[in-house]
DNA sequence: ATGAAAGCGCTAACAT
DNA sequence: ATGTTAGCGCTTTCAT
């Protein structure tokens, strides 16, 4: 039963409350043997100091928040398991709040979090993180953030980022050099920004070899499984169809698996599929996707060091930080069958 | 920007702060038209109550913890927005904690939660529900929690359950009543209880149709992908192979249908696969898996809205409520081929 | 039905 | 390097 309050602490210590704070707070100016002597008191008591006392007499909360849109559930799973990582053992506890981005009440909830909470500081995770009307609410009241991943106006705020758009060369250059000149793509939902980078990475890829952007083998699609049904379906059926489809994740990568087997192709044979992101799906449909990895577990750790560190120092630098993404290639791609056939 | 504090109101409603305090808090005796002055004085500057004066003083904390294991992504995201949408309206913030069932800090980490963050209530999800432990540790401290979908010991406190065994009888029947008689069976994670209850609905409905149970039939899983693949092959390998795979998990019978695929098996026509959680996997494989669904979000809300009830009274009285799961029927099930092939 | 006064346990500003 | 004194903004008694 830890009812032990500071001036326990000070009194078995010997010393004033004050220096207990110091302590704990790990302020300088305090005698090595005097830290000592109240760490001893600390331990004795087994003290732990009030959050909420600290929170009303520091005026922090020694909260931060996690603002996520819905990009597939591992996704935000790894980037919470990130962030706690980093901020529990310095005392932060982390509050989430998924928001939709089209949702007018995102702002509210924003603000919500904001004034009720008193959040210290927040991180956005895409596609909230290049939501420019929320950060500019957060920016007007003061409030430190880091955006994760942001694909526009990387100036202002402190951010961590990948390279989407070079990953995504570099697999449609994979497919280039199997042989595959038709290569069809399916799209990602247009509020995810960065998705939209996948799809710029495919065409430079395209142009770089000096292949012609057919409009015909681009499908729209939203990030979800059923797109890449859909776009699968729509460019199978094309009277000269792709002989690999490059979708901007693996969800919609899945689905085209799903309907190209569904058509009775064989995979990878008939058919090439890669996709992007590294997700579970990945690895569990037959056969096994090839895909980009993005370290966001990383990005998640990165952004929130990066997040304590300017509650620490009370400066808001851009403070921009690189985690590329990587290649994994699997069992879904093989060259062209020849034309013959 | 808010910068209103109780004095702010009060003076602006011609009453003391005590009355704009009964009036935040619903407490009673409060005249309507008093009450109506208050809130409008409320309303026009904004006031919003610091939590952390509020904790302070009322030395509680506005906060709930959630303590989770890793069921799936999926899963745990259900959960954590079923227990948002109804905490956050009444004013409480949640805290997540994931917590390995088997990780010897998971008590540690559970008192830490307590003392530190003096965390008002606590959720408890499969298959942490089950862990008599942090149970022990969580109730010696007063701290009032609900079990959400617990296995053992569903008698000292309150929860929410579903039914795991009569879902899984009623989907091995449906198996058995489409003329299978060899069904294997892949179980799940022994940490995870509740899968072995739907190990326990197989056994039972082979019995009541007087099928002889076969220990063959049986491999041990973990609940993960792989434990699926691995359980399929060994299956499938049987002299006398079963017609069918019943995997206590989605994600084990999406590696079934893997293996079985990549070993040539046509699902369903040569092998009828089903699975349990209806999960995002089941959908997306193909052949897509017949599955039972459980209402794991409606369980979160109802457990949060007994826990902040429980706050509420201060009383802990057992408040079970039942959610049941329901079979789906997908395109992984068929009669088997007849002997004679 | 309403109010006055006394903290809750800590940090901040200013001593010393 | 350490201590003193005020609060932070609310909820609790206990009056009235």
């Amino acid at each position: 039963m830890s009812k032990a309050i500071i001036d326990d602490v000070a009194a078995r210590a010997g010393v004033s409350i004050k220096t207990v704070s110091r302590v704990v707070n790990r302020e300088r100016n305090v005698r090595p043997q005097t830290r000592a002597r109240v760490e001893a008191a600390i331990a004795e008591l087994n003290y732990r100091p009030r959050l909420s006392a600290r929170s009303l007499a520091g005026n922090r909360s020694f909260m931060l928040g996690l603002i996520y849109g819905k990009p597939g559930a591992h996704y935000v799973l790894d980037i919470q398991e990130g962030i706690l990582e980093i901020c529990r053992p310095h005392g932060y506890e982390l509050v989430i709040h998924p928001g939709e981005f089209r949702d007018g009440d995102l702002v509210n909830e924003v603000s919500e979090l904001i004034l009720d909470r008193r959040i210290d500081g927040v991180l956005l995770s895409p596609p909230i993180s290049d939501h420019m009307e929320a950060i500019g609410l957060l920016v007007e009241a003061g409030i430190p953030l880091v955006r994760i991943a942001p694909t526009i106006d990387k100036t202002a705020h402190p951010f961590v980022e990948t390279n989407d758009l070079e990953a995504s060369f570099e697999l449609a250059e994979v497919l280039i050099g199997l042989g595959h000149r038709r290569i069809g793509f399916i799209t990602g939902h247009p509020d995810h920004r960065a998705v939209g980078l996948r799809f710029e990475g495919y065409r430079k890829a395209l142009r770089a070899h000096g292949i012609a952007f057919q409009g015909e083998l681009v499908t729209l699609g939203d990030n979800r499984f059923h797109a890449g049904e859909e776009g699968a379906r729509q460019l199978l059926s094309l009277p000269s169809p792709p002989t690999a489809i490059f979708a901007a994740n693996d969800e919609m990568a899945g689905g085209v698996i799903k309907t190209a087997l569904a058509m009775g192709l064989r995979i990878p044979e008939q058919l090439s599929v890669v996709g992007f992101d590294d997700a579970p799906i990945s690895r569990q449909v037959w056969p096994s996707i090839s895909t980009i990895q993005q370290p966001i577990r990383e990005m998640a750790k990165t952004a929130t060091q990066i997040l304590l560190e300017q509650l620490r120092a009370g400066e808001a630098e851009p403070h921009p930080s690189m985690h590329p993404a990587r290649v994994i290639l699997r069992e879904s791609i093989a060259p062209p069958r020849t034309q013959t056939s």
